[in-house]
DNA sequence: AGACGCATGTGATGTAGATCACAACAGCCT
DNA sequence: AGGCTGTTGTGATCTACATCACATGCGTCT
């Protein structure tokens, strides 16, 4: 079956072959199977908004393929970059289970597959499976932790140049670039997202970048960037 | 019984008069029964350090009176407060369930009775009880969005003041003193651990309070505070 | 091609707030 | 009383960064 966005949708979770790696859908097969009863397989082009915040939840995202944009925005017309969610992660989770309304905005950034479940659906299939409510818990322990990475980085950096300088480095500790002496990392954001990723201005990132390169940390072609001096890298991202 | 620290300590949760108000102990009872075989009922003075961040989780504390400051620290001695913990919240849950350190330190501001459990009884105990563990993810979801909050007033506001207003606020929203028209408050925190709070410096918070005062939106004697002209407070923590 | 729309690059300028360095007060304890 | 130690209150200075205002580059639509 092709999707409407030219993505081949994974019909069953039965059978995803991706299924082992991910956190929430490695389950039991009864689980699994009432979970497959539940959801509904969608398909979404880049840039649709999965919901936004303060909406009422209406029920979780399971993402399968592509990546999301997580933001808060406030009303004056700023933005946030939360977390850039890749598959596996389930997304609404803490709205779904408390009722209250979603915290953050989720837009695709990439044309994605995602398994959608309504709220009630979810919560009774809680309700039935210990091993699911674990791997419940265990996402919003996940959860957790990145915000208080997040809050970290925000409340204790003292220059904007700190932070970008972690963001790099955690971007290139994926896809176990990270052993690598000089690992690559693809930017797949403008600097003006990155900007709203660290809470700075986009002039300051372009500026923080120019300077990376005169002093030769890095180095871009195109839009993959070589890390060529990774532990000077390390000494900005650990203040100063 | 009498505790160390001249504190009279619930000894069973079973008999405990404050549990149908507090989101974790209100369980059925053959589950509640378990929780009582496996948890320690401790008393720590004011000051005591329950856990610092990086540690190997030892397992989970419940909080049954008495406050808890949560902070995350830099090696380079800045400190960022994170929330003050009542009642009722479960701390070091997060890192219990994934084995990863604690992110956040834990010191008690007043004397505190708590609840201790430890991690493998702990998870034992979760895998045995649906409804535990549904709390449990009630629980995670609410820190969550507490460390949403966060990020977004550390984010997306511009100035000091905002924060500041933002966070009183918030504190006087507290015991039902939000709906009246001059709700009072305790300021239990020194300018220096406010400053924590919010992420700027002591002497910044001192000219804020005293900018408040000399606009009479607030007025202050001793340690209690009253906001005299809250629409105000609300307008500059909503930017400007 | 040219032209429109975005993403970048770079200079000039202004300002919030960090930081330093004290002074003025608390409570305390002896 | 008088000396501690911890919290506030204020002034002077310095700087990282936002903000404004352009110039330049680069892809793609016609």
């Amino acid at each position: 079956m092709l999707s409407p966005y030219g993505m081949e949708i994974v019909e069953s979770c039965l059978t995803c072959k991706l299924r082992a790696d991910r956190i929430f859908c490695d389950l039991p097969p009864t689980a699994l199977q009432n979970f497959e009863n539940i959801k509904f397989a969608t398909a979404y082009p880049q840039g649709a908004v999965l919901f936004v915040e303060g909406q009422v939840p209406r029920g979780i995202f399971v993402i399968c393929k592509g990546s999301v944009k997580l933001s808060i925005n406030s009303p004056s017309g700023r933005t946030m970059i939360v977390k850039l969610a890749e598959p596996g992660e389930v997304l609404g989770l803490s709205a779904t289970i408390s009722g209250k309304p979603y915290e953050v905005t989720a837009e695709t950034i990439d044309p994605c597959q995602v398994n959608f479940v309504k709220r009630d659906d979810f919560l009774r299939f809680l309700k039935e499976d210990v091993e699911a409510c674990f791997k419940v818990a265990e996402q919003l322990g996940e959860k957790y932790h990145n915000a208080c990475k997040e809050v970290r980085s925000l409340g204790l950096s003292h220059s904007a140049a700190e932070k970008l300088a972690t963001l790099l480095l955690e971007w290139s500790s994926k896809n176990g670039e990270g052993a690598k002496p000089e690992p690559r990392l693809k930017i797949r954001l403008t600097h003006e997202e990155i900007a709203q990723m660290i809470g700075t201005s986009r002039e300051t990132v372009t500026r923080l970048f120019a300077e990376l390169k005169k002093r030769q940390i890095v180095q871009s072609k195109g839009s993959t960037m070589v890390i060529r001096n990774t532990s000077a890298l390390r000494s900005i991202a650990n203040h100063n």
